[in-house]
DNA sequence: ACTAGCCCTGTAATCGATATCAGAGTGCGC
DNA sequence: GCGCACTCTGATATCGATTACAGGGCTAGT
């Protein structure tokens, strides 16, 4: 590789004058700074941004730990935080901790090493070890739709409170009076969260939930169809299940579809997290939308915020629901 | 941050003997080591990737540029890629080109000017301009699902030759004279040699594409929407479409829809990638699916090697048709 | 007892950039 | 004509690690 030491002697210069006519600095003259550049051109001469961002200690880059790749709603965030970071100069590096909170450790670590100008997680479990480093590390911190107890920095999230509470309200509406939940893990805040919110909703509306009826999944595709399996296969089934993730509402799709069970005539399904493809299923599936890409977006805008010294806020984005009939709303409602 | 030279002093030692307890060199006595060992823990020091990096010339990262990261079939490949990559130490940095050359090459740039060990690209378009600066860097390259002319480096690649015959013979045997194709675009290596095999194999059959029966769309939802719009207004529209590329097939798919187009009584629809929800349409999609996986894991083991300095050859997987429903089979084959 | 040889450790150069500080050259005022 | 201010450039220290080389302390062989 060619170094800044090629290109002065190549220009006839030293590296400091090669240095400033790179970093768009005043004092070279008209002259030098075109002989240098020649001579950048020349050579093919590109910096290294390893010795860069050592000696700068600024690596103009963000960290983005995330808890599943393939699950569709954080690759969307995902794509929309690299939008936003590359949108002020900022490249983003990518970890994917598959749900495992192991993995999601060792991610933030290399991170720290390498040095990145900001963090954003989505943290996988509420093991919140991991924090304390980070904060010694003295790295700005956000995070990304999930918390984790005692962590004291700015988060992002969407509120599926009022979403929750209209899915409940229509479905005891509907008719339905044992709903099924295929609950988040308990060790997850948004696990928690969505099940306690539409768990109280359903039992201010007279309806509460059977212990029975709630079955705690991983938020992947497996469990949402084991969950299901469970439910239906008790003697008094839910008449509705509702399930918290779009990858566990599709593997509760497809072990009713294996069943032979008919969505809605034998039993309804909402899912939360949006999809393209939920409005093709016949029926088209009754789901909670979040703003994955404002999420994204805002998460990065606050990172960047806290990198420049601000003092973001918390942001809080509302999750709405979108009615379309795979809960018999048409039938019922 | 602590420094090497903290915990050196901390232990009373020098840094060249931290830096060899922490590269497991046999040198030092357990004592120190003990000693050092302790001072790590206590200061809580972990080594700056940077400085490390910069006097080994080694980053033991992989950079890998995606297409569209959105696209569950690119999604999948990264985390694949990632998996195998971090089985051997190694970690991977993901950038997201958004179907778009300029954003890749700048990507491409950013990568080598972090000194990654190695470069997995999935080129947006034919533009093999980078190619040149990668070669140029000494970087190790490695192509995965697209090629670009000229470029001599190790591909992994799915071949869907076999499949796309199949899959035009039993079309034509069903009945279908009227094949539309939604094609990818033609400056990428995919897009042209899916609709190659494909209308090669029709015109084997005596069933050659209709030129108006061919648009091209550009791997994403959006255009499979303008796209079979497009065929479908036409006064002899397609009996069956051929989208090659999962997101064009949903776009496809939402258009049907939304002009009250039944499949496959109406129209047929074959879609070129499998997604976990296609099965669950109603009716389920024939797809041609690509062993997605494989092509990761395939290609950082490729370019593992590479770094490795083996001359790894290029891999070609099979994709396989998957008759589901979609396309009349029932009725007419 | 003296030296050869081995083991362990420290000193210092190095990776490729940036930034400080000092010095060379020019222009201007008096 | 002399000095001062100002502009541009170069030499050099530095970021935080790795590593070649040198040297001190021991053991062992004769």
């Amino acid at each position: 590789m060619t170094t800044m030491k090629d290109v002065a002697q190549h220009a006839g210069v030293s590296t400091a004058t090669v240095s400033r006519v790179l970093n768009g600095h005043a004092a070279p003259t008209e002259e030098t700074r075109a002989r240098v550049l020649a001579a950048i051109a020349e050579l093919g001469y590109r910096p290294n941004a390893l010795a860069r961002s050592l000696r700068t200690t600024s690596t103009k880059t963000l960290g983005l730990v995330i808890s599943d790749l393939v699950n569709p709603f954080f690759a969307e965030i995902a794509r929309a935080v690299e939008e936003e970071a590359r949108a002020h100069g900022y490249c983003v590096v990518v970890g994917n901790a598959d749900e495992n909170a192991e993995q999601q450790i060792t991610y933030v670590r290399t991170l720290l090493d390498r040095r990145v100008d900001g963090l954003l997680v989505c943290p996988a479990t509420d093991d919140a070890s991991w924090v304390g480093e980070v904060v010694a590390a003295g790295v700005p911190l956000v995070l990304l739709d999930r918390t984790v107890p005692g962590a004291d920095c700015p988060i992002v999230r969407a509120d599926g409170g009022e979403a929750l509470t209209d899915l409940a309200d229509r479905l005891v509406r509907a008719g339905h009076r044992r709903i099924g939940v295929i609950a988040g893990p308990a060790d997850t805040s948004t696990g928690r969260e969505r099940l306690e919110l539409f768990s109280a909703a359903v039992t201010g509306l007279g309806q509460p939930l059977r212990p029975e009826h709630v079955v705690h999944g991983d938020f992947r595709r497996e469990s949402g169809a084991r969950a299901a399996a469970a439910m239906m296969a008790l003697p008094q089934p839910p008449t509705v299940l509702v399930a918290m993730d779009n990858l566990m509402g599709l593997g509760a799709l497809e072990e009713l579809r294996r069943r032979g069970v008919v969505v809605p005539r034998d039993v309804g399904l909402a899912v939360y997290d949006d999809q393209p493809w939920f409005p093709l299923l016949d029926p088209p599936i009754t789901v909670i939308a979040q703003p994955t890409v404002e999420m994204g977006r805002e998460a990065a805008r606050s990172l960047l915020a806290l990198i420049a010294g601000e003092q973001p806020a918390d942001v809080r984005l509302n999750a709405r629901l979108i009615v379309r009939g795979s809960c018999g709303e048409g039938d019922r409602g």
